[in-house]
Parts: C-alpha cells; sequence; structure tokens
DNA sequence: GTCTATATCTAGATAGAC
DNA sequence: GTCTATCTAGATATAGAC
C-alpha cells in the first residue's frame, strides 16, 4: 500500500511534468502552424507532426482545436500589448519612445510567428479577439495617445496624428515578421541575420525620429 | 437549317456572355473569400455561395480550386505592382512621391480584399508568388531605389535607406486594408467613412513628408 | 497517461440528367 | 451550358486497447 501510494505520488509528478512539457511542445508547434494557415487552414495533423506527438494527443491535452487556438493566442494577446507600458507620462519622451519601438521590433525578430499568428487573426476579421480590440486594445491606446499629446503641448514632439502614429508604429515594425518572405526577397538575402536586423532597426529608428521631431540630439 | 445555325449564333454569343459575366463574379467573390480565409482556409462552397451560384458551375469555368486562386492572384498582382511606375527619374521627386504614395493609400480603400488576398499570400510563406517576388520586384525595387538615391545625392531628398523605405511605404498604407478591422476597433467607428481615410491619408502623408525631408513648400 | 483504430462529417471534384 | 447527386479523400474527434 505505501509501496502503492510512493508510486503513484511519483507517477503523478511525473504525470504533471509529462503533461506540462507536452502541453508547451504543442502549443509550440500550433503556433507556427497556425501562423502559416491561419485557423481554417491548418490541420490538427500538420500541428501533431510538428510537435513529433500522435493527433490524438493534441486533443487529449486541449480538448478540440478550437481551444487549442485559443490557448495560443491568448499568450500571444499579452506578448503584443506588453510594450505598450513602456510609454509613460512622467518619463522622458524619447526614452520611452526608443523603449517601446524597441521592444515592438524585438518582437518581430524574436517571435515571428507570434506575429504572424495576430495577423492572420485579423485578417481573417479577428473572430477571436475582436470584443477584446474593442474594449482593451481601443482604451489603452486612447490612453497612450493622450500621453503624446501632453508631450506635444508640452513642445517635446512635432504636431501629429497620435492614434494613426501608433498604426504607423505598428505596421513599420511588424511588416518584418508579417512580410518577412516578401522583405527577404527583395533584399535577395536572409532577413534573419544579425546584420540584416540591425539595419532595418536602423531604419525604423531613423523614420521614428524624423515623424516625432526628435532627430537632433536631446 | 437557318433557323438551327442563327439560334446556334445567336446562343453561343449569349453564352459567351453568359461565361465572361459568371466568371467575373466568380473571380470577385473568391478574391473576397480568398482574402478573409487563405487559400487553404477557403472552401469552393464558400466561393459559390459568395458567387450565388453553384459550387459545380466553379469547376466548370476554373477546372480547380489553384487554377482559380492563381487567376484572382495573378490579377492582383499587376494593380499590387502598378503604383511603382509613378517614380520615374526625370519627374519631381516630390510630385512623384506623392503619386506613388497616393496610388498605393488609394489601393487600401478601394480594393481591401486584393490588399488582404496578397497579404494572406505572403503570411502563408508566398507559395504561389515567391519566385515572382525574388526575381520580378526583386529587380523593380532595387531600380526604384537607385532613383530615389539619386535625387538623394543631388540633395532632393534626405539622406536614408531607399530599399527599407518602400517597406515602411508598403506597410503605412497597406495596415488600412490588412489590419482594417483592427483600427476600427481602435478608432470606435468604421474606418471606411470619406473622413475617416482623409484622416487617415493625411497622416501617411505627412508621415512622408518628414521622413523624406520635403516637409516646406518647396 | 498514451496512442491505434475508427466513427462521422465535410472537403474537392465529377458524372450525368436536364 | 447548367446543376443535382454522388464519389473519394481527408478533416475533426473519440472509443477503447495498452
Amino acid at each position: 500500500m505505501n509501496e502503492g501510494l510512493l508510486s503513484s505520488v511519483a507517477e503523478s509528478l511525473d504525470k504533471g511534468r509529462i503533461r506540462q512539457d507536452n502541453e508547451a511542445i504543442i502549443l509550440s508547434a500550433a503556433e507556427r502552424v497556425f501562423a502559416r494557415y491561419g485557423f481554417r487552414g491548418t490541420t490538427m495533423q500538420q500541428i501533431a507532426d510538428a510537435a513529433g506527438l500522435p493527433k490524438a494527443n493534441l486533443h487529449y491535452y486541449f480538448g478540440n482545436k478550437q481551444t487549442l487556438y485559443l490557448r495560443v493566442l491568448e499568450e500571444i494577446l499579452q506578448d503584443w500589448l506588453a510594450p505598450l507600458e513602456s510609454l509613460c507620462a512622467s518619463a522622458d519622451p524619447k526614452t520611452s519612445l526608443a523603449d517601446y519601438v524597441g521592444k515592438k521590433i524585438a518582437f518581430s525578430f524574436e517571435r515571428p510567428e507570434a506575429s504572424r499568428l495576430f495577423a492572420n487573426e485579423i485578417l481573417q476579421g479577428a473572430p477571436v479577439v475582436s470584443p477584446l480590440l474593442k474594449t482593451q486594445l481601443h482604451d489603452l491606446v486612447a490612453q497612450k495617445a493622450r500621453i503624446l499629446d501632453c508631450w506635444i503641448a508640452g513642445g517635446k514632439l512635432r504636431q501629429m496624428d497620435t492614434t494613426h502614429f501608433f498604426f504607423t508604429v505598428w505596421s513599420m515594425t511588424q511588416t518584418y515578421a508579417d512580410f518577412d518572405i516578401q522583405i527577404a526577397a527583395v533584399l535577395g538575402s536572409d532577413s534573419r541575420t544579425k546584420d540584416a536586423q540591425a539595419r532595418a532597426t536602423a531604419h525604423v529608428f531613423d523614420c521614428l525620429w524624423r515623424i516625432c521631431g526628435l532627430e537632433e540630439e536631446q
């Protein structure tokens, strides 16, 4: 009985770890596949192959395709929104903006699949995240745009449309993940090298400072 | 016999017109559906429903899904590339650029489905257009970047990375079609109204002239 | 917990009536 | 030329052996 207890404890610990590991493997594989083919274009078999696990395991861990997609998207959303926190009213405008945009570019280069999955979700009409965009993102952008407006009123930033400014930053930075393949085709080389990333980053900051009127050393 | 001849001629003319009409209806419906769900996420049934025709007709006119997709993409590619022709070495830089970027924005607002379909194709790894991007687009951008470089050398434009400049213009303008839903969610209103389009256009030009150093009236 | 085998449904495609 | 009815393949999902 003791042996039974011990072995079942050891077993459940093992099972817990196996479950955690497998779930992580599946989520990562799902991110890659959903990113390429979107929700409907992706098959559970593709994800299973990418994860190196039998298809039935995905159903065992996540129940169905919809739930697996939601779990993946949930994680991505948090990471997509996080950089916005860099914009703080009391901080220095140039430092804040550099921090914010730097994080957006880093996200594109470090988690291109996550960026593409998010892009796919929006392209397909945001069936899942639409409610969140209309509330959480809407409010967050309104709040951050007010901060930029204050900086403009204080003469620290050039006059601009602060709401559309976010659309421009998002598109400029995300394009390096979402349109990666087009960019690589035009550059005629791998756009994932350190050099290529540095050049892209320099260009984005160059554009950014000109738009904000912060080119000259402060 | 005369009657037979006449009626068969009339019939074939009619059939020709019906064919043309139906093909146009199907292509337009296919563009809308492929734009939302990508190649694999789209079903022939969806396109048939969107076109208001039986599914079998699509196969009758286009053979298979692949061919239908190619036909749609083919048309879009030409329209996607066309604006680049505005950039001409002998023309005035500001006029040329205004013309080019104006056409890109117009494309986003007038043919959002076409833009989204192209975006979907790239996101999914450009399985169809990859060869074209590596040759036609690669060469075209190299050629147009040289024109910008000349203008910079002539002091007519601020120093910048002219290749990445194209990535920035594409992303800034296309975002209004591709991420339409996200933008509408943030703005809290329909982004397809004339007012919203005018505001977006003004913002894009504002950014553009600052990046190019062409803000002041020349 | 894991995975093979299978049930059920829906996709692309086509044959054949009209 | 058009469209109903149907074939076959491949999808999601699950039951049940291990």
